[in-house]
DNA sequence: ATATATATGTTGACTATCGACATGTGAGAT
DNA sequence: ATCTCACATGTCGATAGTCAACATATATAT
């Protein structure tokens, strides 16, 4: 597992975030924990690359903000899907499936 | 489906072309349409991914490359895995499998 | 003759991740 | 008191891989 994860984490970030808060409300913060912690630090996202797609999928209309606390007391900016954000997720898992199930065949079959 | 593949096919192709020529020495145009065939379209890799990987894979010394006659007649550049580069595609089907089995875990119990 | 599928290759633009840096707070240790 | 560490958000330049478009050439079918 030495190889950096840039390369697959391409393209499944966003996904990987609009399911996240879609459970519950999360922080930047959080997220990024909660991929590593359901990765057993297989997963690891950099704040350079954590926080700009949440401004992507703020900006894109996919998600919003609002300001809070967190458990801990601490000022952080929550994220949660929007209606659009919804819809895309399912695009995105819809997607996922079927891609990985198309790398799964050749991995079996090529 | 109307989004690129650009995003998820990040970090895959090698594989693919590796797992594609592990089966039996093929060329660039071949792997190309090989790996549309078993997506069924959904996938289409340009020429402006797939040699530049080639050339890179073959770089790496992770496949290795002949000229020959395709079974159209045409010439052409066959490749196959050398050592190493069988020794890579386990390692990134290994890799692949616990990556994709984190994405599916995050999508069913984020 | 001409178009199409086969076949290899390059180029410049784009974009998402990376590591490193910057900033600040609250809690616990010394 | 001070210091370090985890928490928390953010930016920046470099890197790298995909993309569309272009360039070239041959064999086959119309």
């Amino acid at each position: 597992m030495k190889k950096s994860n840039a390369e697959l984490l391409h393209g499944t970030l966003e996904l990987l975030i609009l399911r996240l808060i879609r459970s519950k409300k999360r922080h930047g913060y959080e997220i990024a924990k909660q991929i590593q912690a359901f990765s057993k630090d297989t997963l690891v996202v950099g704040q350079g690359s954590l926080y700009p797609a949440l401004h992507r999928l703020e900006h894109k209309g996919l998600i919003q903000s609002s300001w809070g606390k967190s458990e801990t007391g601490r000022r952080v900016k929550f994220y949660e899907p929007t209606e659009s954000g919804a819809a895309q997720l399912k695009e995105e898992v819809s997607y996922w499936e079927e891609f990985s199930g198309i790398i799964n065949l050749i991995i079996r079959e090529g």
